[in-house]
DNA sequence: AGCACGCCGACT
DNA sequence: GTCGGCGTGCTC
């Protein structure tokens, strides 16, 4: 309104007051234009700036350099202080973000301000070039380099740090203790009160590996996959290891990240939810002679901070870290990693919705260098980017030396007599197993006792009361884990917001008592497994069991030593870990993913379903899948077994093909959530006509609906799909459209966002 | 998102 | 007479 006078200014003139493009972190999705005082320097783009905003002042960083501005000088504000006189992104990472931002159209300004850790982007400077005396180590003292292991066999976490640090002799980073699971943090610190430990600082350059020339030495796919990478060196290209699960895919990383290293450069190496999976990390550390940051939530942010510069000045010649990770700088990137490729995590499901491994493609093709994407279950895109010759597959097929693929075998579950989910053929796999001395891994997709709570008597049913849903019956509330509360204790939680009741007495609408619990859970299976094998011992994996902080390696141990037979637990089991003596794997539901609400879902169960066949018999001893299911015959459950996970691929990925679904479309969900119903659909009524109005026919506009969920938390929620057949017309609509939605007044009322590439369109 | 300004209800 | 509800506008 304002600025309809005059034209835009030129500022071009040889005494024109300086301008830069600044990224502020604020919803708005556009970048800010601030004036540089004369007689400063011009801060350089990728540098942290102070600006003032609004009534305030913020952190923002400097876009790039520019020679004029639509913004009337009045209007202008100069920066108030330049923060880093040498830019904390490289011109390249900031490309990537710029880039994100575009794509995934998320703010500028929350883009490039999350991709810090949180001092950095308070404004605290970066150290760089570490502080004089060194990086801060720990290291044993003498009398702590004088205890035996025995010394410590009551207090298992200060017994991993002791041997961890025995290891180190110049001394371990607060990084590399941080690849240690549980609460390192806390055997330290009494370590430290009984003299055995002490910080210090390190002297050399390098941490030592182990033994450089241990290597196992490569199998012909291993080395074909590594020689063919490393040819490609020089300029970008997409490669999909597809490799069995125990064939090697980590040597194949660690023998090109040696190579990548010797040149000089860095990799990136991307993982799924390093918290639950820090093998791959220690064996990295294990391996690799070469400075290593991690990055990823565990850490404190001065690790984090330390990480981050150590990307960003090259000193570290690996990093490895989750998701956010792919926005790391990096001084001289030489490959990018991306293990279990197909993992849902590397897609972020709140806020900025990125996929990492889309963006590592992405980075990858910015600075002319490979790209590796590993898993044993690729993603139907992948997949599809070998078949159309995007990227070029490296398939390894060999296992480990001496162990055998497991035998897949689907259970009937129609008309079999089944009591709590547990088949008679179940049953008797797990004696057999138990009785040769192996563990059992019974999987079940939800946790809890049982997912509905009836009544018999009138069909009642314990619903959340700001949810769409069915609340959960869990029947261990607290810390009891043995059956000593009587039948009907327990609590009803739902899973889907932070509600929490006791189960009532009798039916609220009849008052018939006869409530039953239906459906199964966890703790109902683990429960009955127990009736059924007594002397077993039984242990449950699942997010309640595991919420405490080192509860995940009380179970690890426990699984490890040999001290559980069963394991019952939900898809959290499923990854990453190594379970050496498990011979007998069953999936209890498989049904859940051969017919659910997202397209998806048959990939994601036939993932599971191979991703934890792999986790069976990986000794001498051959393993065994059982699957229950009412659908034996189901055509995409028989290709997975009978011609494996590459079978299941081509046949789903022509489906998709059929259904015009991705890969072979694209898709962005614009999501809207608000206390009334009306609003959310009004707003997204609007959006569609606004989207129909700007849609060449190659996009396709559908509907509004209401989310599969419609009410969560007290809020409506419902949706708009936009699907098009080229990803270049559905992305020249979204810009125009949301440019649009920032102003109308029905946007004020609801909260609503877009997902670019949705993964769940629940 | 935050934060201001601004214009209409039930209270000291 | 005011405290305060949230609708509307703005952030270089």
């Amino acid at each position: 309104m304002t600025d309809a006078g005059g034209p835009p200014q030129t500022r071009a003139d040889r005494n024109a007051p300086r301008l830069v493009r600044v990224a502020v972190p604020s919803p708005l999705r556009r970048a800010f234009d601030y004036l540089v005082p004369d007689g400063q320097c011009a801060p350089a783009a990728g540098a942290r700036v102070r600006v003032p905003f609004g009534r305030g002042s913020r952190v923002g960083l400097v876009l790039e350099h520019i020679d004029d501005t639509h913004v009337p000088a009045a209007r202008l504000k100069a920066i108030s202080a330049v923060i880093d006189s040498e830019p904390i992104f490289d011109a390249a990472s900031l490309a990537l973000l710029r880039w994100a931002s575009d794509y995934f159209h998320h703010p500028i300004g929350e883009v490039v301000l999350g991709a810090l850790p949180a001092g950095l982007r308070a404004g605290k400077p970066l150290a760089t070039h570490g502080d004089p005396q060194g990086v801060a180590v720990w290291r044993l003292t003498p009398s702590g380099a004088l205890l035996e292991s025995s010394d410590l066999e009551r207090a298992p976490r200060q017994l991993e740090v002791w041997e961890f640090l025995r290891a180190h002799t110049d001394g371990a980073r607060v990084e590399d203790l941080a690849t240690l699971a549980g609460d390192w943090r806390g055997a330290l610190a009494s370590m430290r009160k009984k003299g055995w430990v002490e910080r210090g600082h390190e002297q050399g350059k390098a941490p030592s590996p182990d033994s450089p020339t241990a290597h196992p030495e490569p199998n012909v796919e291993q080395r074909e996959a590594i020689d063919t990478v490393y040819a490609a060196r020089d300029r970008f290209h997409g490669f999909l290891l597809d490799g069995v699960t125990g064939s090697g895919k980590t040597e194949v990383y660690l023998a090109l990240i040696e190579r990548v290293i010797a040149l000089g450069r860095q990799t990136l190496v991307l993982i799924p939810e390093i918290g639950l999976t820090p093998q791959i990390v220690a064996r990295l550390r294990q391996r690799l002679s070469a400075p290593m940051a991690v990055l990823h939530s565990g850490l404190g942010d001065g690790e984090r901070r330390r990480a981050f510069a150590m990307a960003r000045d090259g000193r570290a010649s690996v990093v490895v870290g989750t998701r956010s990770a792919v926005f790391a700088p990096l001084a001289r990137p030489g490959l990018f990693v991306v293990d279990e490729e197909h993992d849902a995590s590397f897609k972020q499901q709140d806020g900025f919705r990125y996929s990492a491994r889309d963006l590592a493609v992405v980075r990858a093709h910015q600075c002319g260098v490979p790209v590796l994407l590993g898993s044993a279950t690729p993603s139907l895109e992948s997949l599809n980017n070998v078949a159309t010759g995007r990227y070029t597959s490296l398939k390894l097929s060999q296992r480990a030396a001496g162990a055998l693929a497991p035998r897949i075998e689907v259970v009937d579950l129609r008309g079999q007599p089944f009591d709590d989910g547990i088949s008679q053929r179940l049953v008797n796999a797990v004696t057999e197993c138990l009785e040769s001395g192996d563990q059992a891994l019974l999987f079940v997709n939800r946790r809890g006792f049982a997912p509905v709570l009836m009544c018999h008597a009138c069909g009642w049913q314990a619903d959340c009361r700001r949810c769409d849903a069915h609340m959960v019956f869990h029947r261990s509330s607290s810390r009891s884990s043995g059956r000593s509360s009587d039948e009907h204790s327990g609590t009803l939680r739902c899973h889907h917001c932070a509600s929490e009741r006791e189960p009532p007495p009798a039916c609220p609408s009849c008052g018939s008592d006869d409530l039953r619990a239906l459906g199964l859970g966890t703790e109902r299976i683990a429960e009955a497994l127990a009736e059924r094998f007594p002397d077993a011992r039984i242990e449950r994996v699942d997010r309640d069991r595991v919420r405490r902080k080192d509860a995940m390696q009380e179970v690890l141990d426990g699984i490890h030593s040999g001290h559980t037979d069963i394991l019952v637990g939900t898809q959290m089991l499923a990854k990453g870990h190594h379970f050496p003596n498990v011979t007998l794997v069953c999936v209890l539901d498989a049904d859940g993913g051969l017919f659910g609400a997202d397209f998806r879902a048959a990939e994601r169960m036939a993932q599971l379903v191979t991703q934890v066949a792999g986790r069976a018999g990986r000794g001498e001893r051959p393993g065994r899948v059982l699957i229950q299911t009412h659908h034996p015959d189901h055509p995409l459950l028989t290709l997975l077994i009978h011609e494996g996970y590459a079978g299941f691929g081509m046949a789903a990925l022509s489906e998709r093909k059929l259904a015009a679904l991705p890969p072979f479309s694209s898709l962005a969900l614009l999501r809207a959530e608000a206390p009334q119903r009306d609003r959310a659909n009004d707003f997204l009524c609007q959006a569609r006509d606004r989207a129909r109005a700007l849609a060449s026919h190659a996009v396709q506009v559908l509907g509004p609906v209401p989310a599969p969920m419609e009410r969560r938390a007290g809020r409506f929620r419902a949706q708009l799909l936009l699907q098009a057949d080229e990803r270049g017309a559905l992305h020249a609509l979204l810009s125009p459209l949301l440019a649009e939605l920032e102003t109308l007044k029905s946007a004020r009322r609801v909260r609503w966002s877009l997902d670019v590439d949705p993964q769940e369109m629940l």
